[in-house]
DNA sequence: CTGACTTTGTGCATGCGTTCACAAGCGCGT
DNA sequence: ACGCGCTTGTGAACGCATGCACAAAGTCAG
């Protein structure tokens, strides 16, 4: 999980130490908040916002134990209370400027979501390589240049670059941004980037999503072939199965 | 983690055990590997592989030792050898066809990424519900309308779903998905899918890193400031909802 | 054939995360 | 006022994952 984390050695006195697996999970209650608050609830259960952010209930209490009791028992948490703790402490009082660099197919998709600008970021620039797409006006911004890169970090004051590159410039584009003054980066090149430490970094990579599926895939009709108590669900009998090994011929990759 | 498995109970007898966390990193593997081959070496250490993946060298032992002794002492790994074992228990080594819904910004982006072709996902067909979109060419595939979804799943025989609509109507579809046939999910619609036991989901919330991200920063922010001086930060009243708990109750605390 | 060197495979310790289970606390009805 | 029922907050047990450290096992040179 915290692979990226790396902050190793720290005799540091720690502010607040929240697990890492909480905060994966904050966003969650947060967007679950938010739509039980448009849906008129004042306060709600553990077991409410559970079920609503698909996890138990008992991951969710102790989540929330960990950023103070903001709860009252024999009722819940006061829903507009736990939105505006979790924000605080995610950091997201202060909309944050987010520097885009690469702006092919997966680019064009991130500038034009609106998750980022309802959840407190603000795209701050799209930047590209390719002469062809500078100028470009995308999501109310122009497509600049990367070569701009750098004062257009210093002059926004950009703290969060997203690359959405191929991979072979993705190293690059990733030093540049943290000369620049960068210190986290969402990477969605499917490579390995290395940072220096301070920098954080994050990956989402498409086909590895994918692939994990893939294994369960494999495993669940392999499990249904081989005769052993299909423990009744799997009410396949759709896929024309073929998988079998096939040995030799896949060989060496494609 | 495998918060979406919920194998639940199964005193099965288990094939091969292979631990999620394992299974999670051997796509990097397989990456690193090909990037390797193409390089033109033959035989690599645990060593090399670990840093060509972002992992360590003990960790990258120990998951390769579920799949079996591949390995030679002294020498390394057959770099071939290796492809073909992971590819294999991945379940790569059928062609896996996989139906995208939703062909808005992202579905453009995921239908053009090349990322799925040359790792063994076929994208089968391309859905969406806006008449206005259906008919259009893209990737070399027509779009077709949501309402096709059943007679395509059966007669491509894809097995995979990816959930690339507004979070609105992903439930409707991931429910249609499941109905007629495909057991494994992926979905970047922000919200929480519910779906039958026997089908794996996975999901992908692009404003969710943000967020952590967001968490770091904040805590790097505040690190570097001061050392105490707590909650000097009040939030600048630009969240949406009024998020101000109703003054008196907040203070309270410690 | 032997010995030095390299690298795998793994037993073990440690730490993190999840889950259970329940006492403490709070509101509400009577 | 007072107990009843509901829900939080948390101590403790458990399980999984990580990382260390080293013996086993192989290569290679001479």
């Amino acid at each position: 999980m915290s692979d990226q984390l790396s902050v190793g050695a720290r005799p540091h006195r720690v502010r607040r130490d929240i697990p890492d697996a909480t905060v994966a999970r904050l966003p969650l209650y947060l967007r679950a908040l938010h739509a039980l608050a448009e849906q008129g609830l004042s306060t709600v259960a553990s077991e409410s916002l559970a079920s609503a952010s698909g996890v138990n209930s008992a991951k969710v209490r102790k989540d929330l134990s960990h950023l103070g009791s903001y709860g009252t028992r024999g009722v819940g948490y006061d829903v507009d209370e736990l939105v505006f703790h979790i924000s605080r402490l995610l950091g997201l009082s202060q909309r944050r400027s987010v520097v885009l660099v690469g702006v092919g197919n997966l680019g064009h998709a991130l500038a034009g979501y609106g998750g980022f600008a309802t959840r407190g970021f603000r795209i701050a620039a799209l930047l590209d390589a390719d002469p062809s797409r500078v100028g470009e006006e995308l999501a109310g911004l122009r497509v600049q240049h990367v070569d701009e890169l750098d004062e257009v970090v210093r002059t926004s004051g950009a703290s969060i670059g997203v690359i959405a590159t191929p991979a072979a410039v993705a190293q690059g584009v990733c030093d540049r941004l943290v000369a620049a003054g960068v210190t986290s980066i969402l990477n969605f090149a499917p490579t390995v980037l290395l940072v220096p430490q301070g920098v954080d970094l994050r990956k989402v990579d498409l086909a590895v999503e994918l692939q994990i599926l893939s294994f369960h895939e494999h495993r669940k009709a392999a499990d249904g072939r081989a005769g052993d108590v299909p423990t009744a669900d799997v009410p396949t009998a759709d896929v024309p199965t073929a998988d079998v090994p096939t040995a030799d011929v896949v060989g060496v990759a494609q």
